[in-house]
DNA sequence: AATGAATGAGGATTCATTCAT
DNA sequence: CATGAATGAATCCTCATTCAT
């Protein structure tokens, strides 16, 4: 019913109270992190009383898990898109490189806090989801560089080292950018740095 | 005798025990992350009482910023002796990468569960002091970078863009086996990447 | 209705509660002395949970410091507006020391216990409180003799010594009585001590 | 043996010891209050270590009691002799007011912090000893105004209620001066109320 | 006798979660 | 649907007391 006729109005309202407390949950945790959160500070944040949180999500930990959720799922399709799109490696390089220091730039607060401190359950099942991504850049970005290796553009690369090694190289450039201590310009950050890897694995 | 007169017989217990608790906290830390951590179990894993952990260390903060302390320091020793240290900048390069990703795989729980989850005044000051290390590590890179540039070994790069580029990469690198992403024996992963991102750099 | 608009009825279930609390805690202060009572038992004794009591009263302090409140505004309705008020001095006297009496009659427990055992902030607050009240008691007295001094009802007596002693030996009874040292009914207490000490004040 | 026979040198110390706690016990609880002191302090303040103390006295509890002994032995000697030694009522009303309040402007510090802020058992007992104090001065009291009233010097007092009189005015003096609401000589005060008190007791 | 490291019971406070209205 | 008062488990920290040296 629901899925494909129009919404009930209950749904439209669920659904915006859903996304409010999750907008809401992301903006403490990032300002507080997670210890730091209380579910009364997510409630006051979004508007509503305590209770009205656990109509919504069955527990802090379950808030947290859809935050995490809908980060990653942008994450994905933020970055591997570029990777398997068209244009040159080199553009592909430099367009990765520029998404994947924008998303944690727009996320900083959030991941600054958060990221990695949550309780063993919950952690486990994020960075398994975390990993997901990960893996679909670097398969991506290993289907890219072999596709390059059989059109003659690159040599006779290691496949899986050289894309996880760019995958590593936005992720550590970006780890540096969250924690401030990389300025200027995120542009020129990934230009520098995409052309100085392109010549690395384009060099035979 | 050696250097300040001998260590009292209550210096030395002191410093034992002080070591005996950071260890047991480290190791909590590692195993519940830093809420799911609790004095009395860092007392049980030390073997002591809790109101001993007191004895030694003012808050549970406190703990936490001395195994913080202590494995940066550590970290700035693993490393950036290896940057200004002696050999060719490959050498460098793959003893540098070898070395963070070794410093990381040791601390492997630790980081994982702890690194970015403290309440916002000590994180500040941990970031501060991990934000150091990472200077040093860049600065001493571009140093090394500055030099075989007068010496004609790599050609006109962006010193700074490649310092960075270079602990980025490495850090980057550490985190994806911190998350389990990457399997296989260090040496050959540092041996890859260096390789990679040397050519990278010496391309003209 | 009356004076502002109908109190909510979350105000009137506030006050009960904050008020149920009180008496609980000048119960249990009363019983078992400041250290001695845990904020468990003032919950209990209230027959709510613990965390409730924390929806009231931001701490243990908190509560005290309301509890003196509380009394000390009663000491001073319950003696001051004697002095000022209407009557002989003689009656006034009397009654004066009966009320004095018969306040630390019913805030005997209390009292005996607590008065003078809270932490060094606390208890300055509240003996400035205390002073307060007492110096009401003073300054009334000074201003009822210089108006019995005028009207020629008593000779040349120095006020302020006087007037301090009238208080004197009702607060010096009272702690008496609260040990339990004097027994008998209070009226006649009152009675004695008043007579004679009127006899002192207008002998000539 | 040692009661009689000189002192061991073992006896000596050990009454060096049990004073010199005591004394830096009173410091201790007249500065912190009873619950703000703990037995290192104490043992901090006379200059031993803390399992020292318990060589001396059996617990925390049973120092304080060793110090109200001896202020209140103190209080005893003080005034008692006063009330039952030679001179006129009129002098010894003077000197018994002036003995009571030299006596706790001494003990200020002490009595303010400590005298009503012991648990339920030691300050039974202490009580009780306090209790001792103030009958004996009160008896003390009627038995010199029975003398006086057989010798015709005062008129037919109710003596019970006088002597309890005098002895509530001086300690109610006293705590008003122990709060610092009266500042002036003593002698001044003393000469004062116990003139004004002696009129009432002598008019007819 | 003297020490002070070690102990662990005890208590204040926080906060996720529930549920009656 | 929404509320927020009530709950009580969980945890940090203190400090009186003990005991091996």
């Amino acid at each position: 019913m629901s899925s494909t006729a129009k919404p009930s109005k209950t749904d439209v309202v669920t659904d915006f109270r859903r996304s409010q407390l999750l907008d809401a949950a992301r903006d403490r945790f990032g300002k507080h992190g997670l210890a730091g959160t209380t579910v009364d500070g997510i409630a006051k944040s979004a508007g509503v009383a305590k209770g009205t949180v656990y109509l919504y999500y069955k527990s802090k930990e379950d808030i947290l898990r859809h935050v995490l959720d809908e980060d990653l799922r942008q994450l994905h399709n933020d970055t591997v898109p570029i990777i398997t799109g068209t244009g040159s490696i080199e553009e592909k390089l430099e367009r990765f490189v520029f998404s994947a220091l924008t998303f944690f730039d727009l996320k900083r607060d959030f991941f600054e806090q958060v990221h990695f401190e949550m309780g063993t359950d919950v952690r486990k099942k994020c960075q398994q989801k975390l990993e997901v991504v990960f893996r679909a850049q670097v398969d991506s970005w290993e289907q890219t560089l072999a596709d390059a290796q059989r059109a003659g553009i690159v040599g006779n690369l290691n496949l899986s080292a050289s894309a996880l090694m760019i995958v590593a190289l936005a992720s550590g450039l970006a780890k540096q950018r969250l924690r401030g201590w990389t300025s200027g310009p995120i542009e020129k950050l990934a230009e520098q740095t995409s052309a100085t890897l392109w010549k690395g694995l384009a060099a035979r």
